[in-house]
DNA sequence: GGAAATCTGTCGGGTACCCGACGGAGACAT
DNA sequence: ATGTCTCCGTCGGGTACCCGACAGATTTCC
């Protein structure tokens, strides 16, 4: 294990030095704005993304109806499940939730790198893994948590991605990502905010009290989390 | 591609035959028993399962209030994700829903079988993403679809997985695999039966109209099944 | 055969969230 | 200041499902 002290994506601050020179040659800086599409449901996938601030969301389900079914930011990559694993494309859409920016990397160079990489290549897998894991416990978390419950998850796992304590988010975002409609989110919210965990204004969210959330998230929040430090690192380094 | 002609698991089916060869002298058939363990949360695995028939539930969540997020039957290998991802453990636990056979592999002969065959590992890659997929959909049908559609989805994926047209579930265990209490599943049985779909007895339910169940579970059913067949093959082989 | 266990149908009260709608309030431009 | 736009709070009616409970039905055991 090495650390590259420019970068801020944990991901490539966990990869071993010589994997790190073998992409570092081809990585891209680029910008992430708000809303950005990086991968389109079905079409095929030219880049993969490395967030160095901000996260995508990844969402499914038909338009009008869709659901967040993960989160990427600066813990992981964009574009790895459909490149590693197999066929180059997916239906899941992914777009940009809070803007920032990252480091791209064409296919074809990805995949030469973890060809000739078995930890690289086994580095990304473990990412996947997590990544399955913070799908399965969002299925999970959809069926057996009240909103409240949900929100206060989202609300640590963006924390996570962010670093600072103040999210940029609207009620009516909120509704997308968590599947239910804008003024359950506010009867949340406030739900959350009269127990001063959180700080609500217009347009953005501060997180006062964050063992408090963790708590008020119960068991829906913390295994992924706990499964990327085991596999991969803990977020200090 | 080449067909294995006395095995049932379509994954098996579907390898290279050099890669089948590679396999074969390490599978061994196993029974699988009802509620029988395959994997249990985060214990080391030292074995995959390629069922045969019959089928195995992944359910996640904390004990009580479990809820199914993935299944896998005679199209797919249990342990898999593990593995081939990483860490040799996860935090879901795989049962035997519906009884059956299988053929199992110790870890290390997998293992030793994927790093040698490119392709190998490729089709068990591929069978990981749509199960991805799968999970995934479970996710939004949870969040946006209501007990009859999901059920509807369940007794498809059910169905595809035993080939019969009757399936031997209790409303009390359909009830645990949803995610509902029981009256509830008695309820949306009611409804689907009501329709012609299905026909319920006592620990029973008979399919009887297939393309109107599918019309019953929407969008929530169909997407991982096709990905299998754009990956890995149709099931007619 | 009868007893015991399991499974299924039903009911009544309660909660979480949907859905549409409307008015107020902060931000921004002119 | 004035209007415009976006975002937020609230309300009332409706639905899906929870939760516990109980009685009838079917299967299994003896």
């Amino acid at each position: 294990m090495s650390v590259q002290p420019p970068v801020r994506n944990r991901l490539l601050r966990h990869c071993e030095a010589s994997d790190f020179a073998r992409l570092e040659p081809h990585l891209v800086p680029i910008q992430l704005d708000l809303r950005q599409s990086l991968i389109s449901p079905n079409e095929p996938i030219d880049q993969l993304v490395f967030p160095e601030s901000g996260f995508v969301s990844i969402v499914t389900g038909r338009p009008g109806r869709q659901t967040e079914i993960g989160l990427i930011g600066n813990e992981g990559v964009v574009g790895a499940v459909p490149v590693l694993l197999a066929g180059d494309r997916t239906p899941d859409a992914h777009f940009v939730q809070a803007a920032g920016h990252g480091l791209s990397i064409g296919v074809e160079a990805l995949r030469a790198a973890t060809e000739a990489s078995k930890s690289l290549e086994k580095l990304l897998l473990s990412f996947i893994q997590t990544l399955m894991i913070q799908t399965a416990q969002t299925a999970y978390a959809n069926l057996s948590h009240t909103l409240d419950t949900r929100l206060a998850r989202w609300l640590l796992m963006c924390q996570d991605r962010l670093g600072g304590s103040e999210l940029a988010v609207t009620h009516e975002f909120l509704g997308i990502m968590l599947g239910v409609q804008r003024s359950s989110v506010t009867v949340a919210i406030q739900m959350i905010e009269g127990n001063q965990l959180i700080r609500a204004r217009r347009g953005r969210i501060e997180v006062l009290d964050r063992p408090g959330l963790e708590a008020a998230a119960g068991d829906s929040y913390g295994l992924p989390e706990a499964e990327y430090t085991r596999l991969i690192g803990d977020s200090t380094v």
